[in-house]
RNA sequence: GGGGCAGUAGCGCAGUGGCCUAACGCGCCUCCCUGUCACGGAGGAGAUCGCGGGUUCAAAUCCCGUCUGCCCCGCCA
């Protein structure tokens, strides 16, 4: 340490390096320099070797000529990929038109004059210098640490630690004080699926994993920490997805005194920061558009609409109520789409009829307006008026075709909602150098569940509905559990933000205030006496001087994978479960012990 | 809980009743090669065709069962 200043960032030289892999340049030619890494390549020509040598830092060619290595030749003769070796020798200048401008290092060479192995390494299961494609996902995760050598993966953990490194800075910039809450927790009765822990020490009981921080972080906005985050891990027990994982992360966060104004100009200006400082693609507007819940679903048929690309949903109801063809005419709800695909084959629209019928739709209907004709199997059901009619619907011009989907009014938009994403996908309509962000807000505050026949919270039982519906709760209380129009039609002060149609963020205005909570409770069916016992804490806490708060959890590992243009968030995360929620490197989950499950007084029963 | 698809050499794949003694690419091994950087050239090794059973003169191929994985629906406040 030869100032104060370099005290501020030790080198990384030692016995093993002097430079890393990615340090050298012209300046350094002449000097002599000591490398460890990887062999990433070997291109032996007989008479003189060139290696690729390979740490986190970079890769750096070193020659080896007998004429200067002397018995090191032998040594670096038996090198072979991914063995760990040491390079000593001067580094050089590559002779004209032989220096490499893909590499940084490329101007220059080391000259080996010793070199030795210091762990040598099996073959591989597949390629590290360049990534195979298809490489079958159960090899990579069995092989975890070999893949993330790849280089695509080992940047993606850089970004991912720039990336919280810079949400901690912003947001501690704005006051917010980071601080831990258990992840050993109780159990959740509303909710995902709880992964159990067995209390060892408390025979028959159980800790739950953590589902999201929501009661802690509500329960230090009451202990006044008015400006909370966390990059919280979460864990949720339900069946794993391209884009859902067992255990993930969150940027949560909670602030007091806050109305949704706040709170969504606190999240735009930490995402916009995040697609600045992340991404090269442009922001499609800022602030970030707004649209309602309902009116997410009637133009785009989810509530996690790509606003990248059009080709929006028609209500054709009205105009297809009075039509000869007798599955619309009777159908609740006939919904449309328009787009460029009138020169689809016969066999296309198949596709695209049996894409819609996986969605769980009866069918899919579809007219071609082509040269200010429209054609189509059922175009006969219809007058020229009626067609015509259609076409203004849904804003058809020539080249589109209109597509149908009759059914519920709900199995209408959500089917053509998920084939209006594929229709965006297989056009390629979705820009991929566009950030479209979008807050969907107003969202009920309850819906029915018809399996179990109950009144659920749409999103959490601590969401604030909004001011003029309160009284709806408060109406609906003791009567029996009926899909009520008017309960379901109370609205909650409930926000989500979407990006390119992934929802990376939910959040809420929540309840501070007891006597509505417990409303809230009793209204989804919670007895009293259940209320005191699993969410007492809460109800006890807002009658100490709850401020009125919100806040929101980010999908950390979402938000990465979006900027990062992935579609699998495991490939942003170090060390995921596949898609059976195991991990093929470990072998987790396995069995236990019979002495560990004595200690747990667990009993396992076989074939329940 | 349900549906779809897949499993053939270390990896990616072809082969859908007999010309299969299982092809091809990458990787691997041996030899040659002093300016390569996806080095090149010559030669070579490597596969109980996921597992079990059945049909057949004959099975990688057909049937039944089973295991494993991927995608989707349900589920995911």
């Amino acid at each position: 340490m030869t100032s104060k200043k370099s005290a501020d960032r030790l080198s990384l030289a030692s016995s093993y390096r002097t430079h890393t892999c990615g340090d050298l340049r012209a300046e350094h030619v002449g000097t002599t320099v000591r490398l460890s890494g990887w062999v990433n390549a070997r291109r032996d020509h007989g008479g003189l070797i060139f290696i690729d040598v390979r740490d986190r830092y970079g890769l750096t060619q070193v020659r080896v000529d007998p004429a200067t290595a002397g018995d090191s030749f032998k040594i670096a003769d038996g090198l072979r990929s991914e063995f760990v070796a040491t390079f000593e020798g001067a580094v050089v200048e590559r002779p004209s038109g032989m220096r490499n401008a893909a590499l940084p290092t490329g101007a220059i060479e080391v000259d080996v004059t010793k070199c030795s192995i210091i762990n040598p390494s099996q073959t591989p299961p597949f390629e590290i210098d360049h990534e195979p494609a298809n490489l079958d996902e159960d090899v990579r995760l069995r092989y975890r640490y070999l893949d993330l050598r790849h280089e695509r993966l080992a940047k993606h953990m850089q970004m991912r630690s720039d990336l919280m490194h810079f949400a901690r800075t912003w947001l501690r910039r704005q006051q917010f004080i980071e601080i831990e809450t258990p992840v050993l927790g109780r159990e959740t009765p509303e909710g995902a699926r709880d992964y159990v822990v067995p209390a060892r020490v408390h025979p028959g009981e159980f800790y739950a994993l953590a589902q999201s921080p929501q009661q802690y972080k509500q329960l230090l906005m009451v202990a006044g920490f008015d400006r909370y985050f966390q990059l919280a891990k979460v864990f949720r027990d339900e069946d794993p997805r391209a884009d859902r994982v067992p255990e993930h992360t969150q940027i949560d966060l909670e602030m007091s005194f806050v109305e949704r104004e706040d709170v969504l100009k606190l999240v735009e200006g930490l995402m916009t920061a995040l697609a600045e400082q992340f991404s090269s693609a442009a922001l499609v507007s800022t602030p970030f558009a707004r649209i309602s819940y309902e009116e997410a679903l009637s133009r785009f048929g989810t509530d996690k609409p790509d606003i990248r690309f059009g080709l929006e949903l028609a209500d054709v109801t009205d105009q297809t109520r009075a039509s000869k063809f007798a599955v619309f005419a009777k159908a609740e709800s006939v919904q449309a789409l328009a787009a460029p695909v009138a020169r689809f084959s016969r066999k296309e629209f198949d596709t695209l009829v049996e894409f819609t019928k996986q969605t769980g739709a009866a069918g899919l209907a579809w007219l071609t307006l082509r040269n200010n004709k429209f054609e189509s199997p059922i175009a006969k059901f219809f007058s020229e008026p009626e067609l015509k009619a259609l076409a203004t619907a849904t804003g058809a011009k020539d080249g589109d075709a209109i597509l149908f989907v009759a059914d519920t009014r709900a199995r209408a938009l959500d089917s053509l909602g998920r084939l209006r994403n594929h229709l965006g996908e297989q056009l390629k309509l979705k820009d991929p150098s566009k950030l479209a962000f979008v807050w969907v807000q107003d969202f009920p505050m309850f819906e029915w569940n018809p399996q179990e026949k109950r009144i659920e919270p749409m999103h959490h039982m601590f969401t604030q509905p909004y001011a003029e519906h309160v009284d709806l709760i408060a109406a609906a209380l003791g009567k029996k559990q009926t899909p009520d129009a008017a309960v379901l039609a109370t609205k909650a002060n409930l926000f989500d933000l979407v990006l390119n149609g992934y929802e990376l963020c939910s959040g809420s205005i929540r309840i501070w205030q007891p006597k509505l909570q417990r409303d809230v409770m009793r209204l989804i069916g919670l007895e009293d006496a259940e209320i005191d016992q699993k969410f007492g804490h809460m109800l006890r806490a807002f009658e100490y001087g709850a401020p009125p708060h919100g806040g929101v959890g980010l999908g950390l590992d979402r938000i990465i994978a979006v900027l990062a243009g992935e579609p699998s968030i495991r490939e942003m995360i170090a060390f995921p479960m596949n898609s059976k929620a195991r991990d093929p490197m470990t072998g987790a989950p396995s069995a236990i012990s019979a002495q560990q499950l004595k200690e747990l007084h667990i009993q396992v029963k076989k074939n329940i």
